[in-house]
DNA sequence: ATTATCTATAGATCTATAGATAATGC
DNA sequence: ATTATCTATAGATCTATAGATAATGC
């Protein structure tokens, strides 16, 4: 039907976004070119006139997939008033927890990744030294301590979002899950973003 | 050749210790039962004289993958002296993280069991539990707050511990997957095994 | 005329089943 | 005689390729 290049990139990105959807559900292996390609509406043959090989899509729809959560985890770091708060709440959301496809790659694809070819790996690296770097911001916001210590608590933030959800999705206890989110979020939001004096009383007391 | 019901247990035990290792090496739809089968020294056309189904054998094979680790990490946490330190160290090592076949499965197989049967996440959740329980008894020697707040740390710092592992293993920067496991490691050491006020001081100066 | 996409198919692999074979336990 | 495992195969699905078709741009 269509033979412009226009068109053609068109389909490429669609397939790409597609995939990028499909991936983060079904897992990377758990979803083919075929269905992939006529979910994207067009047939499976001409997939190779994309993509020099299967790997190469999951290699591109990984860096879109970490792309659409960095754009959203970004904009909620770039808020003026509580970001930090919004962020770990939005992260550790039910809504987040459940919608699989538009969720954050890097707790979504981690293992996908972690088995997958370098370029898709690449990506991954980046996108984790992003987050690193605008959870580092935030705590500089807070004035936690030297540059050193700040990395270190970015890394361990990180480590407790990813985690978190990671598990919430995984336990089939519906209460378990949200304790996880929440409790997750209450450490990570107390513990960083009251001043120390505060963060003692709350830990002793009530 | 064997037709003895112990020589069919022992079979059934090989097929499943088998399909634990494989399933977190290559995700649960990264190896098939033909492979599983032959690697464990048996023909494809007598799985399903074991189980009902390749669903069956996911569920089996989780509920083993869990036990490993499970027991791995009971062992840590009952130890007399330094028993959260050492239980840290041990998880976000890198003996831990590159040990696929026999790792935490609640950090390797996260992503695939939230995508799995309710058997395989019933096992998930139990274990989930029981670590949850472990770390709240080793926080309690620590001497830290009440009861509800023993739990919310807990559930924490199993989150960082997961994921941690899960992005140490996907990124492909060498230098970045050992400042993750390093970073979360200190901050899950000096966040909850220190007296507050050595907490305190260690947060604000060097 | 070019080329993006389509139809059709090769060859491998997947889950699952049917019936044969051969070692155990009566 | 029973039955754990084997050989063989059905039918679906997977990645990848070859050649046909039809819309665009000269």
């Amino acid at each position: 039907m269509g033979r412009s290049q226009t068109h053609k990139k068109e389909s490429h990105d669609r397939i790409v976004r597609m995939a990028a959807a499909r991936f983060r559900e079904s897992g990377v292996d758990g979803i083919g070119v075929a269905k992939l390609m006529s979910d994207s509406g067009l047939t499976h043959g001409g997939f190779y006139r994309h993509f020099a090989s299967r790997d190469e899509l999951v290699a591109e729809a990984t860096e879109c997939a970490l792309r659409d959560g960095g754009r959203a985890v970004t904009a909620l770091a770039r808020l003026e008033h509580g970001a930090w708060r919004k962020l770990v709440d939005a992260y550790l959301s039910p809504a987040h927890r459940d919608g699989w496809a538009t969720s954050c790659a890097v707790t979504t694809l981690a293992a996908d990744v972690a088995r997958s070819n370098e370029r898709a790996r690449s990506a991954y690296t980046n996108q984790v030294g992003v987050y690193l770097a605008l959870l580092a911001g935030l705590l500089e916001g807070e004035r936690r301590g030297a540059a050193r210590s700040r990395r270190k608590q970015a890394i361990a933030a990180l480590s407790t979002l990813v985690g978190a959800v990671s598990m919430a999705r995984a336990v089939n206890d519906k209460k378990l899950s949200e304790e996880i989110l929440k409790a997750a979020a209450d450490e990570l939001k107390s513990h960083l973003a009251l001043p120390s004096t505060q963060r003692r009383l709350r830990r002793h007391g009530a």
